[in-house]
DNA sequence: CGCCGATGCGGGCATATACCCATATCATGA
DNA sequence: TCATGATATGGGTATATGCCCGCATCGGCG
């Protein structure tokens, strides 16, 4: 009886399509973390971007997109794009294929003030969803 | 002790944060979606809005967006990609502002062609899921 | 009945994302 | 050492998505 099943929320409602769920959900999420990081001027996805360059130090493209699970070529934009705000550097590394990003000191600053707002963000979630769903949540992801 | 915990999963690591895990989350299942509907030559982005469409019966631009959760002009453009198809046509309403959505004979056609392979696609997913996991997602969308 | 705020869209702009092809650089076997 | 296959990027193309602004149409009030 699962087809045709729907779930009312806040908003709309929720297709019984997992797919078009989480593509939903990852869509508000993201609306509430932006909205949070707005003070700082960078987004969730760059938020999530940076940190991963940060905890890699000085990563390529090609290792960064097998950390962040995303299309190289992405990732290759997004970091462009956080060099023009002068947040990381690029540097062609010992190979002179490689392209290495590293955070800017501006990047390092703006990292130290998103944390709080993005925490913040992080504790409206939980509270939301409460402890259940987090754990739920996690264990969902990581057999998807 | 949440922060800085991680999750194993099949591929990289998914973060502790609750947008980013979910924003993979949903490029996975999308990745996995598309690729099940390549035979019919949609996405599953398409396919989802031509069901609501379909569902909805004639919307209205806004109508589609409410009913999707999605911006106006993003359900804007990406009927727009479905009318090139073919798969719907765009009318004006009664209230000349308005330009009303419906499946072309070609859109009921890819539809009916396309659920069983979305149906393949959601089988796989609750398969990998497991059914708590999956009451776990069903609540914890109703919450996001 | 005409003016004005409200409503519905389109288009501009920007990011995120993926796939494919071309180019540059490496590395290795002959 | 040199040709060749492998690897790292960049750029083109296309969709998805959101925000903001301008334009056209509606509707109701004076």
């Amino acid at each position: 009886m699962r087809a045709y099943t729907h779930i009312m929320t806040n908003g709309p409602i929720l297709s019984d399509c997992y797919c078009a769920a989480l593509r939903t959900a990852a869509r508000r999420s993201t609306a509430i973390y932006d909205e949070a990081l707005v003070p700082v001027g960078i987004n969730i996805a760059q938020f999530a971007l940076m940190r991963k360059i940060a905890r890699a130090g000085a990563p390529s493209l090609t290792e960064l997109a097998a950390i962040a699970d995303l299309d190289r070529s992405t990732i290759g934009r997004n970091v462009r794009v956080l060099e023009r705000m002068g947040l990381v550097e690029i540097a062609t590394g010992a190979d002179q294929r490689e392209a290495t990003v590293t955070l800017a000191a501006a990047g390092h600053d703006t990292l130290r003030r998103a944390l709080p707002l993005w925490q913040g963000a992080q504790d409206r979630i939980e509270t939301a969803l409460g402890g259940v769903s987090i754990d739920a949540l996690r264990t969902l992801l990581g057999a998807l």
